[in-house]
DNA sequence: GTCACTGATCACATT
DNA sequence: GATCAGTGAC
């Protein structure tokens, strides 16, 4: 009280903190949620982040970005994981969008792209050339070939596995970082007769791969786990570089991949883990849904965050992805919901036959572009690549442009790979596949030829000399000295890749003639396109790991349709690589049982795997969906008739999906869906009116 | 040894 | 449809 006389105290803060509260461009509360703002302000310490389906999961990332950015954090001890390079470039495209270019100093990419970066900079620290060259698929299968032959497992007395195979096992072993025997054990138990010289060509296989600095996918990821186990001064380097840790698709991710998490991780524990345990699909890969389920276990003291509002998709289309989870042994239990509770009900299609499923799906897609929906914002998914083939046709006889992803990529095909073999020998001439592949095309040579000649090559120092200086006659000879001249020209420093691959297609073009001689104009615009491809890189060695770790998206076939691009493509995909997308409307085609689910996949795990491929397909759609089933189909491989919806969808109450029959229409009016009543009852008609040559429309009736 | 042809076989998803 | 093993002509 007698304190009235007093002046009043003041508090001065110190100086530092009396600058400005903190003020950001950017109003992070406003623009996000609470979980999600909490997940784009925690920085430090481990943290796992569930993202339910549309739950704006990338959204946060970016804004985590930027946040981080604001806060002074050097962008540069940022690392983005993501499950694609694409992925990675769009969520830093849109920080820069709300930031400016000091994103673009932000590390981001796949594993493996990562892990390339690294290992050109360390790979002599394990015992390879820092010029290693990398095996794609197709490259190590043909490796495994080569030592099948030469361990005499090619005899045809035993029934030794192939290539694929073989290829399947190894790479298993490598990404679950366990033993050729626990793979066979686990999903090929039928093999294990041959473990022994399985176990033999495993050995065989590493011991060949690094006598001559080639990596295949795997090596990636395990050199850079040795690399960080062996190598504390790199590690500690790596791990004080890269202070801030972000993985996307966290449910994809093998043990391998935790393991160079937690070893780049160990100065700080500085991780954000993002992923949703229901979308985890790539377990032939040997992604296992145990690693986000673990996490807290290899992070202790993880804060997990959940992202539970759905900003993608209506309710009725919510209603049917819950329904179809619903049965899954999901340990993190999400509970989607959506305010968007406006929509229409998923429709659920059968179809007598392929064929009606494509011109539904055809017509239905012109419908939607007529009344405004542009192609850009529908999507067709399937269960496997070949699924669409029939459509493909139907698409291109009513005009209707498309792009397809997943798939046989052209850059896989016996052309490209020729003319790549060819730069890949300039850049590592320890390349012994190349070389093989590149003699072999050669006329008059066969495989015994080419052995002899290659190990001639290989031999010593300066390999395009030893081929030109190689005791060849006649045509043979003609041949070589051919090949000699073309590296010689193309093996100068001046020329960009693109003017190289330019000279090689010149080169191979007689080649390509004579061993396609009935598409080979196809293929020589296949070629004419890769030129145009490569012309943005500068450095051969960059360009080479580009293809092999990031190809060129496009499928064969592609090439044509980019030339209309303009007025905008729909979109084929398989629903592997849909993931992580959206559009306004999407079509499920061949939800047939024993096509989706495969019959191939019988055990508990391989369904739940397929469940959650259904849930992925079916949460891409934000306002339409229409799943359908071709009825009637004969499958090959068993001799059964496949002939219900899939589980996933069968017996779904009409309050979730609506069913829909279709048949051609007998007075063809006119073009429209005709949205009539059900008719009642009657199983008679079931099989429509036949294929009457009049207009054909969708119809709807009860079953 | 190489090449062209035949018929059997087997098809999922991808860095 | 692509690949692969097997065959016979050069």
């Amino acid at each position: 009280m007698n304190e009235d006389t007093r002046p009043q105290k003041y508090v001065l803060r110190p100086e530092a903190e009396a600058a400005q509260p903190r003020r950001f461009l950017i109003d992070y509360q406003a623009e996000l949620n609470p979980s999600q703002y909490e997940a784009a302000i925690t920085h430090k310490g481990p943290m796992l982040v569930l993202a339910g389906a549309g739950s704006g999961k990338t959204r946060t990332l970016v804004f985590r970005v930027a946040r981080m950015v604001e806060e002074g954090i050097d962008p540069t001890s940022i690392l983005l994981l993501t499950f694609t390079r694409r992925a990675a470039e769009e969520m830093l495209e849109r920080a820069g969008a709300l930031l400016g270019a000091q994103c673009d100093r932000v590390t981001g990419g796949t594993f493996h792209s990562f892990a390339n970066t690294v290992l050109r900079r360390y790979a002599s620290l394990l015992g390879f050339a820092n010029s290693f060259t990398i095996l794609d698929r197709g490259d190590s299968e043909d490796v495994l070939n080569l030592l099948r032959a030469r361990l005499g497992l090619d005899k045809k007395e035993r029934r030794f596995p192939k290539k694929q195979t073989i290829m399947e096992i190894v790479s298993l072993a490598a990404n679950k970082m366990c033993s050729v025997a626990e793979v066979l054990d686990d999903q090929f138990p039928h093999l294990f007769s041959e473990l022994e010289e399985l176990m033999r060509i495993d050995q065989y296989y590493r011991q060949y791969k690094h006598e001559r600095s080639l990596l295949d996918y795997d090596d990636l990821l395990t050199k850079l786990r040795d690399l960080l186990r062996s190598h504390t001064e790199v590690a500690d380097r790596l791990s004080h570089t890269f202070r801030y840790i972000m993985v996307d698709e966290y449910q994809d991710t093998n043990r391998l991949q935790a393991d160079i998490i937690r070893a780049l991780a160990h100065a700080h524990d500085n991780v954000m883990a993002v992923g949703d345990d229901a979308q985890s699909i790539y377990s032939f890969r040997g992604a296992t849904v145990r690693n986000i389920l673990e996490f807290p276990t290899l992070f202790p003291g993880a804060k997990i965050v959940k992202l539970e509002e759905n900003y993608r998709s209506t309710q009725p289309i919510l209603d049917l992805s819950n329904q179809i989870i619903v049965g899954a042994k999901d340990q993190y239990t999400k509970n989607l919901f959506t305010r968007r509770d406006k929509g229409v009900k998923p429709i659920l299609v059968e179809a007598e036959s392929e064929r009606y499923q494509s011109r539904f799906v055809a017509q239905k897609i012109l419908e939607l572009r007529e009344q405004g929906v542009p192609l850009t914002e529908m999507a067709v998914l399937f269960r496997s690549s070949f699924h669409s083939f029939d459509l493909e046709l139907e698409l291109a006889k009513r005009n209707l442009p498309f792009v397809k992803r997943g798939g046989f990529k052209f850059i896989e095909t016996t052309h490209v790979k020729d003319v790549l073999a060819h730069l890949r020998i300039i850049a590592n001439p320890q390349d012994a596949v190349s070389w093989h592949r590149v003699i072999l095309l050669l006329e008059g040579i066969g495989p015994k030829g080419a052995e002899k000649i290659l190990a001639h090559v290989v031999a010593g120092e300066n390999q395009a000399r030893r081929l030109a200086e190689y005791p060849g006659k006649g045509v043979i000879g003609d041949e070589l000295r051919r090949l000699a001249a073309l590296l010689a020209e193309v093996n100068t420093p001046e020329m960009k890749p693109a003017e190289q691959i330019e000279a090689v297609v010149k080169y191979y073009q007689p080649i390509l003639k004579r061993n396609h001689r009935d598409d080979f104009p196809k293929r020589q615009k296949d070629l004419e396109h890769f030129i145009v491809i490569t012309e943005r890189y500068n450095s051969l060695e960059k360009l080479l790991a580009d293809m092999a770790l990031e190809p060129p998206n496009s499928s064969v076939g592609d090439v044509l349709a980019t030339e209309r691009e303009e007025e905008g493509l729909l979109t084929l995909s398989t629903i592997h690589s849909a993931k992580g997308l959206e559009w306004h409307s999407v079509f499920v085609i061949w939800a047939t049982e024993g096509r989706f689910p495969s019959l191939y996949n019988k055990d508990d795990e391989e369904i739940e795997e397929e469940r959650r491929l259904m849930y992925v397909a079916v949460t891409r759609a934000k306002e339409k969906l229409f799943i359908s089933y071709p009825i009637n189909v004969f499958d090959k491989a068993t001799g059964m008739v496949l002939s219900k919806p899939s589980r996933f969808l069968d017996g779904l109450s009409r309050k979730i999906i609506e069913p829909v029959f279709l048949m051609e229409d007998d007075d063809s009016r006119d073009n429209a869906w005709r949205s009539s009543r059900y008719e009642n009852g009657g199983s008679s008609s079931r099989s429509g009116s036949g294929r009457s040559s009049g207009g054909w429309q969708p119809n709807r009736k009860r079953f």
